[in-house]
RNA sequence: GCGGCUGUAGCUCAGCGGAUUAGAGCAUCGGUCUACGGAACCGAGGGUCGGGGGUUCGAAUCCCUCCAGCCGCACCA
């Protein structure tokens, strides 16, 4: 089914191209209306008329009597408001389209989304948070468009700090690592190893060569560094799991994956006469970067030492995406202190002609997690936190919060329904507010159920859900008339049908946030009108039509809620 | 120095392809309730949209400038 700003646009685009010629409606969401039309203002500039006249004009060539009632207001905004007889077809189309009303993407992508880029021994941590959170939310939502979605989990299993963890795995043994590893403690496995290495010079030196036997690919460091690769995914896999993210280990192809490419990329840079020799390293010069002297910018592709840098694994990246892969689209979920170094790597590959101008290439980049100081968010001992302990914060205050409401609840059914909670909280706060910006990590207020938060919503849904534990026998939702007489169910008409406008902006922008407030919103449409219409008690045909209205709230936010990676329970 | 980002109510944040009285949540204060989960709903107070200038009939939104803070700027990824 179309949507309804759809169906507006195109007929609001044909009257004002009557008007002037490939003129823009600008259409919008309306708080007098139920949308308004500003496009009127803009054109009367251009054709020099008053633009009250040209809102007339507009009107006078507008057939959309079947969809709404058109009003000229204030100095030529179109206000228009939704026909009873269209908002009531609309939302018994609804009842009936699994997909609420989002059509599916035609044509389908081949979407390549790289995100949480964890780092093979080494702990998760807020770091890694937004990119796995908001590169999560994004797949599934391209994943609901109807696209395909490759997701690349770029971890950080390669490197000169792979001597010293080979060789401090080598002192522990295989069997006492992998039990250190297993337990998932990271930090302490990457610490100690770096202690050694600052302290102990022979432990250097054995992490020296062992580098080089890395890189020469001899055979048993190459199974020793495979030990340390598999207990580092397995541990991540348990991470995601908690977090229910849909990272999988098939999802890992970290940067050693890319090794056998890199030798062709400077033999495609070379052939296309990118490549320069600077100061020993090979570089390549795109056009438009400048460094603090105003001199041009490289991108190094090769060390002087001949070693690869992490340029050369993007560079390799990209060609196996769109050469191999055929990606339509590649979007790196990646913080924005890397947005230069991104832009660099877009236009060296734009340059060597791996990324054909067909191709979206984008870096979704996202603000720092700030600690209630307004700093990067650190323990109180200064140190990173634990992406784990996090969630297991976050859990123990849910359930908390449930035993005192709910006392009667069963102990194994508190602790599942609480690790929803948290994961909605935790998720949710990411999500909800632009991801360019920083925000400030409150757990207080993420995981509270009053205001604009995952549980709120959560509780929303399971409100509705239980209406309809209290039937006696299913409804049939195949002829239900919608009269809409309450202000209340008129506005949560309109907000049920407006799922499909929120999902398309918030899909095509990647920001999850504008999906967020949709659902927001729409939930304190449902609370309103809960609180001013009987349900259950009210007479037929009314007490159907009720229903129904709840039963496609029900549906819409637990959709939406899915479609951020956030679960919606039956009862909480 | 160059480039980028941020500055909106006490706090946390939306809004920023210019447009009808600048919104929400939390907090504060005041109401509602014998209906289906009150973890609710309704209302009020609270803002020179960092300062200044410009474009425009009209600017939180576009341009310039200043202030404050953050980030990046060649061999770590």
């Amino acid at each position: 089914m179309t949507s309804t700003y759809d169906l507006l646009d195109a007929r609001l685009t044909a009257a004002f191209d009557r008007v002037g010629r490939g003129a823009d409606p600008v259409l919008r969401a309306s708080e007098r209306a139920d949308y308004q039309a500003n496009g009127a203002l803009a054109l009367a500039k251009a054709l020099g008329r008053p633009p009250r006249e040209v809102a007339e004009a507009v009107v006078a060539g507008l057939e959309v009597a079947d969809l709404a009632a058109v009003e000229v207001a204030g100095p030529g905004f179109l206000n228009l408001t939704l026909t009873p007889g269209y908002l009531s077809a609309a939302l018994g189309a609804l009842l009936g389209d699994a997909r609420l009303g989002v059509a599916p993407a035609a044509p389908a992508h081949r979407v390549v989304i790289d995100y949480s880029s964890a780092n093979v021994a080494k702990e998760m941590h807020v770091g890694h948070l937004r990119s796995t959170v908001i590169g999560d939310a994004l797949a599934r939502m391209y994943r609901f468009a109807g696209h395909e979605v490759i997701a690349r989990n770029h971890v950080g299993d390669w490197g000169t700090p792979f001597g010293m963890l080979i060789e401090h795995l080598v002192d522990l043994g295989e069997a006492g690592a992998a039990a250190t590893l297993g337990m998932g403690d990271l930090n302490a496995f990457y610490r100690d190893a770096r202690v050694k290495f600052d302290a102990d010079d022979a432990f250097k030196e054995r992490s020296r060569l062992r580098v080089v036997a890395l890189q020469g690919g001899d055979p048993e460091t190459l199974r020793l560094w495979r030990v340390l690769v598999e207990q580092s995914v397995r541990y991540f896999s348990e991470v995601y799991a908690k977090l229910d993210v849909t990272l999988s280990p098939e999802d890992v192809v970290g940067e050693s994956f890319y090794n056998p490419m890199l030798e062709a990329v400077v033999a495609d840079l070379e052939a296309a006469g990118l490549l320069v020799e600077s100061d020993g390293a090979r570089c390549v010069f795109p056009r438009g970067f400048a460094n603090r002297d105003g001199e041009p910018l490289p991108l190094i592709v090769q060390k002087s030492d001949e070693g690869f840098g992490y340029a050369a694994t993007d560079l390799a990246a990209i060609r196996d995406r769109v050469g191999n892969l055929h990606a339509d689209e590649l979007l790196y979920v990646v913080g924005t202190p890397q947005s230069q170094h991104f832009a660099m790597v877009f236009e060296v590959a734009r340059e060597a002609g791996w990324l054909p101008e067909g191709v979206r290439c984008e870096h979704v980049n996202f603000g720092h997690v700030l600690g209630p100081d307004r700093k990067m968010f650190k323990t109180r001992a200064g140190e990173t936190v634990r992406l784990v302990g996090l969630v297991d914060e976050a859990t123990a205050r849910a359930e908390a919060s449930l035993a005192e409401r709910h006392p009667d609840l069963a102990g194994d059914e508190r602790r599942h329904l609480a690790t929803q909670i948290a994961r909605a909280a935790i998720k949710y706060a990411d999500l909800s507010t632009d991801r360019t910006h920083d925000y400030v990590f409150d757990l207080d207020r993420m995981v509270a159920f009053e205001g604009d938060t995952g549980p709120y919503l959560q509780y929303a849904h399971a409100r509705v859900r239980s209406i309809f534990r209290r039937l006696e026998a299913p409804v049939d939702w195949g002829a239900v008339a919608f009269a809409l007489a309450e202000p209340e169910e008129r506005r949560l008409a309109t907000g049920l049908l407006a799922l499909p406008e929120a999902f398309a902006a918030a899909l095509s922008s990647l920001q999850p946030h504008r999906l967020c407030t949709y659902l927001f919103d729409l939930a304190q449409r449902f609370t309103a009108f809960y609180d001013a219409c009987p349900v259950l008690a009210a007479d037929e045909p009314t007490r159907t039509e009720r229903l129904a209205l709840c039963e496609l709230t029900a549906r819409t936010l637990r959709l939406g809620l899915s479609v951020l990676g956030i679960e919606a329970p039956e009862r909480m």
